[in-house]
DNA sequence: CCGAATATACGACTGATTTCGTAAATGCCA
DNA sequence: TGGCATTTACGAAATCAGTCGTATATTCGG
């Protein structure tokens, strides 16, 4: 078979989806603590989020205690990847390399020297 | 002022764009007949969305004629860097060196030996 | 034991996106 | 010229994302 889930969280599930991916388990009100950190929403409002997400299978949540505990149900890197490859196609006219190159070249994230190393390493093993 | 232009396609206006870059002008006809090549929509679908695009700006378009003759009207690497710019916030922590080995990494999207060797260059100026 | 605080559930509303049907205008050609 | 094809315009329906208010349940401190 092709792909078991098809995922596509919303910008909105992405941005739950990167903290429960940085802490591992964690409550509702832990959520929307740090989300209320960059965005001004209200308190139902991370929560509803969070159950449409447990709904689509986005999360898991052990729902044993009042208070909820949930976790990502799907893998980062997967997700990230699937993402990818969508924006590669209706983006990038299927080339990696523009979008790599455009990546690179953002004024607003610059990339560290380590990191650039990182990278150089990563290309020279794909060259092989 | 914030920026000059917020421009923020979204998926469907992406692929009409796609074909504007390639193709410099073309027609609603001519768009609609590559995007249904890998999309079941209709002719009007296709219009409407090039209508819509038009008053938002995002398009140009020369009505002198019956048959209005589009183009894209925003910058294709400005568009590319700015939807890429949010993707790394969102989806990579802010960190462009995580994207870029994802895409790197694409099994279904390789790099040639000869784009590798294009990346691995542009890394050596950048290091500088 | 009572009230305040905290949690979940649920539904509704707004705005944006996508879809397409239908009408009107225009051009073509037999 | 009459009719068929093509094109644009317009509007309405369907869906979805994101928002939050309110109701209800549970917990806990005093």
């Amino acid at each position: 078979m092709t792909a078991p889930k098809m995922i596509k969280p919303t910008e909105s599930e992405l941005e739950i989806l990167q903290i429960l991916w940085t802490r591992g388990l964690a409550t509702v009100r832990e959520v929307h603590e740090e989300l209320a950190q960059i965005k001004d929403v209200g308190y139902t409002t991370t929560l509803k989020l969070m159950q449409i997400m447990h709904e689509k299978g986005i999360v898991k949540r052990d729902d044993s205690m009042r208070t909820h505990v949930y976790q990502a149900a799907v893998n980062k890197e997967k997700t990230q990847k699937h993402i990818l490859s969508k924006m590669i196609d209706s983006l990038f006219g299927g080339s990696p390399t523009q979008l790599v190159i455009q990546a690179l070249g953002d004024e607003s994230h610059k990339a560290s020297k380590e990191e650039i190393e990182k990278i150089q390493a990563l290309l020279d093993s794909l060259k092989k």
